[in-house]
DNA sequence: TATGCGATATTCT
DNA sequence: GAATATCGCATAG
């Protein structure tokens, strides 16, 4: 499992959230190490209604505007976990949303973090892969490409048949294709018909 | 399987 | 006040 570079990540945002389908993420942290593989992205492209960088940089969506590759990690609905990879140039806020990750690593310590029954639901979701893998807000802005606690890796074994379809949970830009997913894996979020 | 709802904090209007 | 890139439990079919 080798470190992703930057110049490897693709610098539009679309572009990005389909090439890391099948990648890995990587949490070091002090019960060990943990990690999956991404099978389900969002993109957030810049201009984007329904994105978190719509309408200017503040403190909270900071990290949306660093170079690609870095983190954003927000709170959602007061209680949940969410984190993106930047993913433009300095300047522009966009981002790829992680939604579901296949586990590799330390499932025993996904499974400690977690509440959740079934081992197939450790990671689906975006909040509960942020739960399996411990991010939260302390991470927001890490590098994803740097020798830090959260990181990107090459894909441990390549992607099946990448589909594409609307975004769950908006209600702006609701018809746009911009969520990515290996169609039929069985550790995918949202309803059946979009797991397809 | 599908739909509905409450929990809960931060941001935005 | 309202909205929110969610989740888990409840209930109905």
């Amino acid at each position: 499992m080798k470190r992703l570079k930057r110049a490897d990540l693709p610098v539009d945002t679309a572009t990005l959230a389909y090439f890391l389908i099948g990648k890995s993420l990587v949490r070091d942290a002090a019960e060990g190490r943990t990690s999956g593989r991404i099978i389900e992205t969002e993109a957030y492209v810049p201009g984007d209604a329904s994105g978190h960088a719509y309408g200017g940089e503040t403190d909270r969506n900071r990290s949306l505007f660093l170079r690609r590759g870095h983190a954003y990690v927000y709170l959602i609905y007061g209680m949940h976990f969410c984190v993106n990879v930047s993913s433009e140039r300095p300047g522009i806020g966009a981002g790829v949303l992680l939604r579901a990750l296949e586990p590799i690593d330390g499932v025993a310590i996904m499974q400690a973090r977690s509440r959740v029954h079934r081992a197939a639901d450790l990671a689906r979701g975006p909040g509960r892969l942020t739960q399996a893998m411990a991010i939260d807000r302390r991470l927001d802005g890490i590098d994803l490409c740097s020798r830090s606690s959260l990181w990107l890796a090459s894909a441990a074994r390549p992607p099946g048949r990448v589909a594409t379809s609307v975004r769950i949970g908006i209600s702006k830009e609701r018809c746009r294709l911009l969520r990515f997913y290996e169609a039929g894996n069985p550790h995918l979020s949202g309803p059946s018909a979009l797991r397809k």
